[in-house]
DNA sequence: AACAAAAAATACCAATCGGTATATTTTTTA
DNA sequence: TAAAAAATATACCGATTGGTATTTTTTGTT
């Protein structure tokens, strides 16, 4: 078995991963990464093949978890609405939550590597595309429900919403101030109930 | 007099800040920048202190130039709604626009200064603040004019709607699409219609 | 415990990094 | 137009970059 590698990537990962977010990939060197591992080169690169490589298998890590804490509060509550208010929630607490990330992974990686590293973007737009249909199936489920009106247009609105939640995610990390971030949650609250809810 | 310095400093600046922008502070090297200005580091350390000088110019030369753009849309109207409707206008075009500049100088240094570069995220935020109090003004100028509604908190709408064009003007850039900014402006241009005016 | 295999450490590579001291060229002044 | 001053080019610096070939250490198997 390789218990003893599997290990070490996953180390690996776990302690780049918040590095690659919080720098972003050029101002990100191997050698730094060795000294906050406390490993060599040769650990490194004989677990990853290159530095590429082991950017996108942080993001990767990253979104993961990120997403599964989202999940798990989406999970809790059953009808759609509640579940959209779910997600909502998540991202009044999202700017201190994201510390332990190094900030906001989509937004990071998204800007830092537009125009920089193919591999990477592709990674990024994926996950966004992925969280799209993810909203949107909750709206379709509300239409099932009849909790969510039948004339929304369940991708449209996807869209909308996290275009707002990127756009105070954004202006939260970037000023530093968490109350841009509740305050465009609310903003998305007042939609869910007067715009999308029966 | 220092003719041939000042032109020199300012073609340096204008080569130099639209790579900044797409690359950020890190990606973009000096060897790269004597290439294509086709000058050599003599020119370049002769005109500017150091590298972090020389981005936060090419930033502050981006920035100015946009935002005149902008403002010339928002002068050619006098109604403080239209005022509003222009700033939207101007976002519809903005991605094509931006292209020059190698994207949206607030949302690439605003991502890529965090954590990374104290003075040039300062810039970044100073600019932001200065973008709010510019759409809050109008807000209150509608107030004077009777165009706008009375009991409409100036400042909380303006973090709002340029929480709204940042998320949008991300989208757009990550995504590649320009859907996600027209959408969005359109729902300003509801919003402002509906919410702010008379 | 001996051995093979896997994993990690070491030592090194050419290329590039930001930056500078000095030489050369260009421009301005007298 | 000659000298002074300013601007640019050249050549170089030590440090760091991503990456690799090789050696040493650790691990799992018998």
């Amino acid at each position: 078995m390789t218990t003893k590698a599997a290990l070490t990537t996953q180390f690996i990962i776990e302690t780049a991963a918040p590095i690659f977010n919080k720098h972003g990939y050029a101002a990100t060197s191997m050698s730094t990464l060795t000294k906050v591992t406390g490993l060599t080169k040769g650990a490194i690169y004989g677990n990853f093949e290159n530095k590429e490589d082991l950017a996108i298998k942080c993001f990767n890590y990253n979104i993961k978890r990120i997403f599964n804490n989202l999940m798990s509060g989406v999970d809790s509550v059953e009808s759609a609405p509640d579940k959209l208010l779910a997600i909502s929630d998540f991202y009044k607490k999202y700017y201190k939550y994201s510390e332990q990330f190094g900030g906001c992974p989509i937004l990071n990686v998204g800007v830092d590597a537009n125009n920089q590293n193919t591999a990477l973007i592709n990674h990024v737009r994926k996950m966004i595309k992925q969280f799209h249909v993810y909203i949107a199936d909750i709206v379709d489920l509300g239409k099932e429900q009849g909790t969510i009106k039948p004339e929304v247009d369940a991708m449209e609105w996807s869209y909308r919403i996290d275009s707002m939640i990127q756009g105070a995610v954004f202006m939260t990390h970037t000023m530093d101030d968490n109350r841009y971030i509740v305050d465009v949650m609310n903003q998305v609250d007042e939609i869910i109930k007067k715009e999308l809810s029966v």
